[in-house]
Order: structure tokens, then sequence, then C-alpha cells
DNA sequence: CAGTATCCTCGCAGATACTG
DNA sequence: CAGTATCTGCGAGGATACTG
């Protein structure tokens, strides 16, 4: 059988993945942040086949991650944009380059250091934060099914300490 | 061609795809946080052929992102575990978790909610902080070459606001 | 249990030419 | 510029049987 489809996973990772979890997608997203608006701009930056391309700007429409907006100047016939859905993925794409900064950063390669815009400062790496903004852990968390949520799904066990 | 590799890419964002970008690895992760430890657990929870989790699980052992570990009982051989580096995906793993019960979650999918187990308060939401601790969105930040970066690579645009 | 080995299929992706 | 159309193929991924 062919590829395996995530659509029906009861899970928001699966789920997520499904939608943008795919070699180009994030990529596209990632250059939509930093910038890139036209067809031509994110084909060339990528390196990524245009008909690779159609697909996935396809997709990321259908999914409300992207819009078609109008150009900015003569050079371009309209500008992709980020909705809202696709800029709140910025804390995922910021604890994504965080972590290949920390720990993935090979020869010859740039750390994308990711800064306030009014004092320059780095922004402050990503941490998963209680409600009283105390940094949480892997053994201090628990997932739980939240509202409506299916009792005896297969997630039952609930982040226990690895250690 | 077949597909491209990311390894030669000069950006943080495609070099960690390419560690652990593809459609199962993270979810092996995601499973590893929730629990799970021997091959055959993974391999019912995921669904996925043992041959491809075999080397999925060989391509993490040798990124560093997971480790053997001596067994906890009678039914396991040995465990799989997350290392440090594996642990501190756990921001990555929580914004995409939080992106995906806020955008993606659909019919019948429970909303895996990651609380606090000191108070069972769920945690806060993902958001990119400056050190004064004020959230900051996409207009407000920008991404710079770190020290020893190639100032002329092809990232230059840095994050400029999209509105 | 934890893999390995083999076979086979189809989807992803690259290249290129063409259209509006 | 922004795609569409078509051809081609590698290899990811599934199924299954076998081993230690």
């Amino acid at each position: 059988m062919a590829r395996k489809r995530f659509e029906n996973f009861c899970c928001s990772t699966a789920q997520t993945l499904d939608q943008i979890g795919d070699w180009w997608s994030l990529l596209i997203v990632r250059d939509l942040f930093s910038g890139a608006r036209s067809f031509t701009a994110l084909a060339d930056n990528l390196g990524v086949a245009r008909n690779i391309l159609t697909d996935r700007l396809k997709r990321l429409l259908e999914h409300g991650v992207i819009e078609k907006a109008p150009p900015r100047n003569e050079d371009e016939r309209f500008a992709y944009r980020l909705t809202e859905k696709g800029r709140d993925l910025l804390p995922v794409m910021i604890a994504l380059m965080q972590w290949g900064d920390k720990w993935v950063r090979g020869a010859g390669c740039e750390p994308l250091v990711v800064v306030d815009a009014r004092d320059g400062k780095p922004v402050r790496p990503m941490r998963v934060r209680a409600w009283d903004d105390r940094e949480l852990g892997l053994a201090e968390i628990r997932a739980l099914p939240g509202p409506g949520a299916d009792a005896d799904a297969e997630g039952q066990a609930p982040l226990p300490a690895q250690a």
C-alpha cells in the first residue's frame, strides 16, 4: 500500500503533520515568514520543482495557512501571504529553529538568531510554562484528553517521567 | 532525480527537518514523550511497518535523539528513551500540539490538553518572548545571521512585517 | 520480543515544455 | 510572471515471512 495518511489519526500532532508536516510545506512557510512572496521567489529560494511548489501552495491554500494578496510591485502578479492560522505557526518555527541552532547546526551553517526588533536582543528560548510562569520539563507535565475526548483512545499513557 | 536532501541547506530549519522532519520520526518522538518504550509498542501505536520503524529508530539513534536503555520489565528486551537532545524537542512538540488543537482539530478528534502535573492546569500557549518577557509577534522580530554566519547567503531578507 | 530480509507498489518529486 | 501538463523514476513505505 502507498503512503499512509494521517488525517484519520486521532491526535493533534498527526493531524498537524498532515497539513504542514511534509518536506516542503514548512520550508515554504519559513520563506513566507522571511519575506518571500511570489511564486518565482519561492521556487528560486527553495530550489523546488514548479509543479511540486504548485501542489504545496494549493494544499496550504486549501488548509487556510496562506492566502493570495494583491501584488506590491510590477514584478509580481500577486503575493502569497500567511493567514492568521499561518502566522500562528510562529512559535513552532521559532522552536524548531532554536532546536536546530542548538543541536543540529553543522559545518559552515549560519546560526539564524531571531531578535527583538526593538532592541536587537535575541528572543528567549522557547519554554513550556505553567500559568505561574514556572518553566515545566517533561517530568512535570501530563497530557490529558480535553473536553469531548474519547476516553479509551490509544493515547492513554499520560506523559510519565522518562527517567 | 529522486528526493532532495536538506542536509546541505544552510538553514537550521531545513537541517532540523532533515533529522526529524519526516513523516514518522516526529510521531515516534511524540509516542516516546507519551511513555511508549518498546519496539512493538511503537509499531502497534503508530501502525507503521516494522522495517520502516527500524529505519526511523536507527536514524534517530544516529542523530542522538533517542537512546537504548535497559528494560524495565520482562516483556521488553530494552527500552527506547529520549536523550537530552530529544527531550529538548518538548517546546516543538507542545507548540505543534497547541497549534493543532487550535486550528486543525477535526471531527471526533480528542483535543490533547497538556497540563501542569502539580495543579492540573493547562500549560500556557507557547509564545515567542523578548528578554523582558513581552510577547513578540511576527512584525516585531527579525532573523539575523548569528556569529560566524555567511553574510550574503540566500537568507538575507530579515523577517519583514507582512501586513 | 526485536528486529532483518525480500518483494512490490505507488506517490513524491525532478525536468522540461507549454499557456495566459 | 505564474502557473499547467506530461513524462519519468527513485525510493519511501507497506506487507509478510523469517531469525535470534
